[in-house]
DNA sequence: ATGCATGCAAAGAGTTTGCACCTAA
DNA sequence: TTAGGTGCAAACTCTTTGCATGCAT
């Protein structure tokens, strides 16, 4: 998958701004979970960011702080949020360019796809059945390669 | 979308064949929650089909019961899961032809469709990643028609 | 008669919320 | 100073599990 195409300085700075543009109030809580967020390749649930924060940044939150700023977040549309089928939803930057999942049901590895082809189609069935198209989630299942 | 291929009557005689078969045992419960999937057009809840079996069937079953048969028909492949967005996960029958959903953002509606693109095109994605696909879900998220 | 299935209630897991305290602006 | 943010614990929702009883085979 490409990187992100944004610093993570210029994100943060940028969201930062957005934040007090919005009447709203940065935290050290925000700026961690960013920071976790935008150098992770792995999909986290909220219990995983609390732990990380405070193996990786010695900075301790509560979990209600992660599933707050998680909302807060998905309002912004710069997270996504992603249900692999165990209990927990587990989130994702929304930075990069579009993106689909398959999943190994065997040992639920996760990659990341796009696909073209799919991408303008989709476009093509919200349009027929007169839908005015948002988002979408493609997820395939199947087995990997290294479980086969 | 098309109607099941299978009249409930022979669809539920095979199944029970199968339970049998497998050393399991039948009972009325799974027999009405099959018939509700069956007969419904919705995406029904484990707290849905409790209710439906007691209102329209006069038939009392326990949430537990729910859950362990839906469970045990996800193993046997005659019903899939689904993850709309509300706490809670949705079951629906899997006998007619795959079809993929297209949820309203707005009001919920969940529009089911299906398209041959989409489909082929999975498959390519599949092989072009070395995974030997089993199944994919696609959920196209918008507005409706009527929403607009 | 045997063992899977059920119902109930309790336990778990994930998430949300009320409230007192904290902190950015 | 003062709203919004945080942490904690309690509450909630959805799902699972233990156990005694029920019922299909």
């Amino acid at each position: 998958m490409e990187k992100h195409e944004q610093s993570f300085d210029s994100f943060l700075e940028n969201f930062k701004k957005t934040v007090s543009k919005l009447g709203f109030k940065n935290s050290t809580q925000k700026d961690y979970l960013l920071k976790i967020l935008y150098f992770t390749d792995k999909h986290l649930s909220a219990e995983e960011l609390v732990k990380i924060s405070k193996d990786k940044y010695k900075i301790d939150m509560g979990i209600a702080t992660v599933y707050r700023a998680v909302k807060f977040f998905e309002e912004l549309n710069i997270i996504k949020s992603l249900d692999v089928g165990d209990g927990a939803k587990r989130y994702e930057l929304n930075l990069s360019l579009h993106h689909d999942h398959m999943i190994c049901t065997s040992c639920s590895k996760i990659i990341e796809f796009n696909d073209d082809v799919i991408e303008e189609q989709q476009e093509v069935v919200a349009k027929s059945n007169k839908f005015v198209l948002k988002d979408h989630i493609m997820t395939i299942y199947g087995i990997c390669e290294d479980c086969q």
